[in-house]
DNA sequence: AGCACGCCGACT
DNA sequence: GTCGGCGTGCTC
C-alpha cells in the first residue's frame, strides 16, 4: 500500500502539492505538521501538511518527501479551517496565508551551498570565471549563491557553477537551517553527593583553604533557602566571584550544571488591582454581558476617555477564570504604547504580546507557548497577524479601535482585515468577539443597528470629565482680516498661550496627506517628480534633500529649477516641519517636539518622544495620525487641528467618515483627566457638515447622513466592493489589460463596474497602474461574484500579452 | 515564487 | 559568431 500528504507550500500557488510518504511516516505525520520537500529542480521548501491519503496521483509521479520537521502539528484544525476562510474570502492562495500566519523562522527554504571537490586538481581545465569561484573556494570552505554573483559581479551564474560541476571542481548541497533557537539558561545544583548535611560539614571543611569556593557554596545555600533554581550568573554576582570558580566546584563534583530552556520575554512588573468600575462602566459591562448571552459578536461605543479598556479587563478577567484564552487586538501603532504595560499591570505574566518588532524568536516563542495553551499566553495582545497564531479554546476576542484601517493589510496577500478576520475566528472557536471604539466604522455601527451584533453604549467620560470643547476657526475671514501668523491663527495661537500659561501641554495635528512640503519653481510652475512614480518630491529641510514617499528616492535639492533653469526655486505646502519651525519662532522659550515618520524611526524612536512628552519636557507637541491613536496624556488641555481641509475634500467614499474618526480621535487627546480640554480646528470650511458633527461630537448624525450617501450612491455597507488593480512597467499593455477586463467584467456585472480608473499616483516604481471596482448589491452572492471574477481572471492571465501585467484582487478594499 | 528553456541584441 | 537579456512554462 502507498502513502501520500498533500501539502500547502510558501508560494502563491493555489493548489496542494502530493508527495509519497512511507506508512510508517503516514501514520506519525498529522494534518498541521511541517515537513520538508524538493519543490522544482532544486529547492527545498518548508510545506504544511494538509492531507494524508492513499490516492495515488494519476497523471504524475509523486516525490518522496526530505524531512520530517515537526513532532507534533504546529498548527491546529481551527486554524487550517480559518486559513481556508480567508483564503476563498480574499482570494488569495492558501500559500499566501501560510506565509502570512507562519513566523519566519518556521518557513525555513534551502540555500544552495557551494563546496570544493579536494580531489580536483587539474585547474588549468577551468575557465577565467570557473577559476574565480576555485579560487575563492580556497578561501572559504563553502559559499552561496548569492557570494557568488557577488564575487563575479553578475547575476546569471548557475551555467558557471554547472560547469565547474561537470568538471567535477566543486559539488553542491541543498541545506535547511534551523533559525530558531532557544535561549537557554544555565543553573546550578549540588551534586547529588551532597544532599546529605553530613556531607556538607566534611565538604566545608575540606574547602577552608578555597576561600572564594566556600564564599560560593555559603551563598548558593542562602538562595537555596528560596526553593527556587539558581542561575548561574545569580551565583557569581551575590557570591561576588566568578565562573572559573563556579567551574572548579563542578570539577569537583561538589556542583552541576544544567539548562532550562527560558523565554526570552517575561514581565517584571508588579501586578495591581483590577480598578473598579463606576456606575457607568457597571451598566455597560452588564448589558455586555447579556447582549453576549445571544450575540457572538458586541460593538461597544464608548466616547474617548470613557474607559473602555476598564471595561476590557474585567470581561477579560472572567475569561481567563474559566480557563480559556483572550486574543486582544490593536492597531499596529498602539502597540507600543501604554496599553500594554497597562494590561501587564493588570494581569502580570499571563499576558503575552506578539509583535512585527520583535525579533523571530520572539515571535517563536510566543506561538509556542499559545500553541502549548501555557499560562503566560493565556491573554494575547497583538497587531493583525496575532490573529494567526494556534489558540486552542480561545474564550474571548477584543478588537480595540475597531475602526482602525491599519486593520486590513494591503501588501503582500493575504489582503485580509484582520477585524473581520477575528470575526470568523471567533466563530470558530465558539469565543465571544468585542469591538471596541470611540468612533465606530459605519460598518460596524451598521451590524449592530441590524441586529447581527450587540450593541453597547458608553456615552460619559471617566471621572465625568466633560468631552472637549471644540471650536471651528473659519481660515477664509482670518486670511481677509489678515490675522493669521504663518500657518496660525490669532485665536489658536492665543489658546496656546493660554494652555502654555497654565503649565499645560499643547498638541497639534498636522494631517500629512495633501500637506506635503513641496517644491515649486515660481518662474515656471514646475515642480521637481521622482523619476519612477507620478509624484513631486516631497521636501526635507532639515537635511535639504528631496524625497520620494512612494520608492524612497532621494536626492539633494537643486539650486535651480530642472525646466527653466532659473533660481527661483520656492517651498509650498506646509508639513509638521514646517509647524514645528513657526512655533519655534513664535514661542522661542517652549520645547518643542515632532513626531512624524521621521522622527519616530527606528526601534525606540517612538518611545523616546512618546515619553519626553509624558514627562512634560516637551510643550507643544506637532504631529501627523500617529497622535491620534490609543495615548493618553494627563496634561494636555489643548489640542489644535492646522487644517481639517485636505482630509475632508480627499477623493474617497470613506473620506468624510475618515476624517470624523480622526478629528473625533485627537481631539479625545484633550482635558483627560482633569477638566474640559479644547479643541481648535482650523479649516476654510467651517459650516462643512462633517466639522459641525466633530464640533457637537455628533456620530449619529454623521452616521445617518453617512448611511444615506452611501445607500444612494450604492457603497458599503450595503454594497460590496472587489478592487482590481492591474500593475505593469509598460503603459500601453496596462491601458489595453484594463480596457480588456472592463468589458469582460461589464458583460457579467453590467452598471456594477467602476473604472478603469488611475490612482492619483498614476505610476510608482516605474509601474503604471489602473483600478476597477466591482459593486456587489446586498442580494448578489458573494461566493458567485468571486467564482466569475476568478474564471475572467484565468481567461485574462490566457491572454500572452497580458500575463506578464500584475493582478491584485483586493476584496472589502478599505 | 523560483528556476530552466528558448529566442533576439551588443560585444569579442 | 557568442554572451547574456528576459519572455514562457512548470513545479507534486
Amino acid at each position: 500500500m502507498s502513502y501520500f500528504i498533500d501539502v500547502i507550500l510558501p508560494i502563491p500557488l493555489q493548489k496542494t502539492f502530493t508527495y509519497s510518504v512511507t506508512e510508517a511516516e503516514a501514520s506519525f505525520l498529522k494534518r498541521g505538521m511541517r515537513v520538508a520537500v524538493s519543490f522544482g529542480k532544486s529547492k527545498l521548501y518548508t510545506a504544511l501538511v494538509f492531507n494524508i491519503h492513499q490516492k495515488a496521483p494519476e497523471v504524475y509521479e509523486a516525490k518522496d518527501i526530505h524531512q520530517i520537521l515537526d513532532e507534533h502539528p504546529i498548527v491546529n484544525e481551527q486554524q487550517l479551517q480559518h486559513w481556508q476562510w480567508i483564503s476563498s474570502y480574499y482570494m488569495c492562495s492558501l500559500g499566501d496565508v501560510y506565509r502570512a500566519a507562519l513566523p519566519s523562522a518556521f518557513l525555513l527554504e534551502s540555500e544552495t551551498i557551494i563546496y570544493k571537490n579536494e580531489a580536483f586538481t587539474e585547474e588549468t581545465l577551468l575557465a577565467d570565471e570557473e577559476f574565480l569561484i576555485f579560487e575563492a573556494l580556497q578561501h572559504h570552505s563553502q559559499l552561496t549563491i548569492h557570494q557568488v554573483s557577488d564575487i563575479l559581479g553578475k547575476k546569471t551564474v548557475l551555467p558557471i557553477i554547472n560547469g565547474l560541476i561537470e568538471k567535477s571542481a566543486i559539488y553542491i548541497k541543498e541545506e535547511i537551517y534551523e533559525t530558531y533557537k532557544p535561549k537557554l539558561v544555565k543553573y546550578v545544583r549540588l551534586h547529588s553527593n551532597y544532599t546529605t548535611d553530613e556531607g556538607l560539614h566534611t565538604l566545608l571543611d575540606e574547602l577552608s583553604r578555597a576561600k572564594k569556593q566556600r564564599e560560593a557554596i555559603l551563598t548558593y545555600f542562602q538562595l537555596a533557602a528560596a526553593k527556587k533554581p539558581i542561575k548561574a550568573k545569580e551565583l557569581e554576582q551575590k557570591s561576588g566571584t566568578s565562573s572559573a570558580v563556579l567551574k572548579a566546584l563542578v570539577d569537583k563534583d561538589i556542583f552541576e550544571f544544567y539548562q532550562i530552556q527560558t523565554d526570552r520575554i517575561n514581565y517584571q512588573g508588579e501586578t495591581n488591582q483590577i480598578k473598579e468600575l463606576n456606575a457607568f462602566q457597571q451598566e455597560a459591562f452588564t448589558q455586555l454581558k447579556s447582549s453576549f448571552e445571544t450575540q457572538q459578536v458586541s460593538l461597544l461605543h464608548g466616547v474617548t476617555g470613557s474607559g473602555k479598556t476598564e471595561i476590557y479587563v474585567k470581561l477579560i478577567k472572567e475569561v481567563i477564570a474559566e480557563g480559556k484564552q483572550v486574543l486582544f487586538l490593536l492597531p499596529e501603532i498602539a502597540l507600543t504604547t501604554q496599553i500594554i504595560t497597562r494590561l501587564q499591570n493588570y494581569f502580570g505574566n499571563f499576558v503575552s504580546v506578539f509583535h512585527s518588532k520583535y525579533s523571530m524568536n520572539e515571535r517563536v516563542e510566543v506561538w509556542n507557548n499559545v500553541l502549548e495553551n501555557k499560562p503566560k499566553a493565556q491573554i494575547l495582545l497583538g497587531a493583525r497577524s496575532a490573529v494567526f497564531l494556534p489558540f486552542s479554546n480561545l474564550g474571548l476576542i477584543v478588537v480595540d479601535e475597531e475602526h482602525e484601517t491599519s486593520y486590513k493589510q494591503f501588501e503582500p496577500s493575504p489582503r485580509y482585515n484582520a477585524r473581520d478576520a477575528a470575526v470568523v475566528l471567533g466563530h470558530l472557536h465558539q469565543a465571544k468577539v468585542l469591538l471596541g471604539s470611540a468612533t465606530p466604522s459605519i460598518e460596524s455601527y451598521f451590524n449592530a443597528q441590524q441586529n447581527k451584533y450587540g450593541f453597547v453604549e458608553l456615552t460619559r467620560r471617566f471621572g465625568n470629565i466633560q468631552l472637549p470643547k471644540i471650536e471651528l476657526i473659519d481660515l477664509k475671514e482670518k486670511h481677509r482680516k489678515k490675522e493669521m501668523k504663518g500657518h496660525f491663527s490669532d485665536r489658536l495661537l492665543q489658546m496656546i498661550t493660554e494652555a502654555l500659561d497654565e503649565k499645560e501641554q499643547v498638541i497639534l495635528f498636522q494631517n500629512r496627506r495633501g500637506y506635503s512640503p513641496v517644491v515649486e519653481c515660481t518662474t515656471c510652475g514646475v515642480s521637481p517628480h521622482c523619476p519612477n512614480c507620478d509624484v513631486s518630491l516631497t521636501y526635507h529641510k532639515l537635511r535639504r534633500e528631496l524625497k520620494c514617499h512612494y520608492c524612497h528616492y532621494q536626492r539633494a535639492m537643486p539650486s535651480s529649477c530642472g525646466a527653466c533653469g532659473s533660481t527661483t526655486l520656492d517651498t509650498k505646502g506646509f508639513g509638521t516641519e514646517q509647524i514645528e519651525l513657526e512655533l519655534k519662532e513664535l514661542f522661542p522659550n517652549h520645547a518643542i517636539g515632532r513626531m512624524d515618520l521621521d522622527t519616530t524611526r527606528g526601534k525606540y524612536g517612538y518611545q523616546k518622544i512618546i515619553g519626553a512628552f509624558e514627562a512634560q519636557e516637551i510643550d507643544i507637541l506637532v504631529g501627523t495620525q500617529m497622535l491620534s491613536k490609543g495615548l493618553d496624556f494627563d496634561n494636555v488641555s489643548l489640542v489644535g487641528i492646522m487644517s481639517a481641509d485636505a482630509m475632508l475634500n480627499f477623493p474617497d467614499f470613506r473620506a468624510h467618515e475618515r476624517a470624523f474618526q480622526l478629528m473625533v480621535q485627537v481631539s479625545g487627546r484633550a482635558g483627560r483627566t482633569k477638566k474640559q480640554g479644547n479643541v481648535a480646528i482650523q479649516t476654510y470650511n467651517p459650516y462643512h457638515q462633517i466639522l459641525q458633527q466633530v464640533s457637537t461630537n455628533n456620530y449619529i448624525e454623521m452616521y445617518q447622513e453617512q448611511l444615506q450617501d452611501r445607500w444612494q450612491f450604492q457603497y458599503p455597507p450595503y454594497y460590496r466592493l472587489i478592487k482590481i488593480t492591474l500593475k505593469h512597467k509598460d503603459y500601453t499593455r496596462v491601458e489595453n489589460g484594463i480596457n480588456w477586463l472592463a468589458k469582460a467584467l461589464q458583460n457579467v456585472f453590467h452598471d456594477n463596474v467602476l473604472g478603469p480608473s488611475a490612482p492619483a499616483v498614476a505610476r510608482i516604481r516605474n509601474q503604471y497602474i489602473k483600478n476597477l471596482v466591482i459593486k456587489i448589491p446586498p442580494k448578489q452572492s458573494l461566493g458567485k461574484t468571486k467564482e466569475q471574477l476568478q474564471k475572467i481572471k484565468n481567461t485574462f492571465e490566457a491572454v500572452k500579452d497580458f500575463r506578464p501585467i500584475r493582478f491584485i484582487i483586493d476584496v472589502d478594499a478599505y
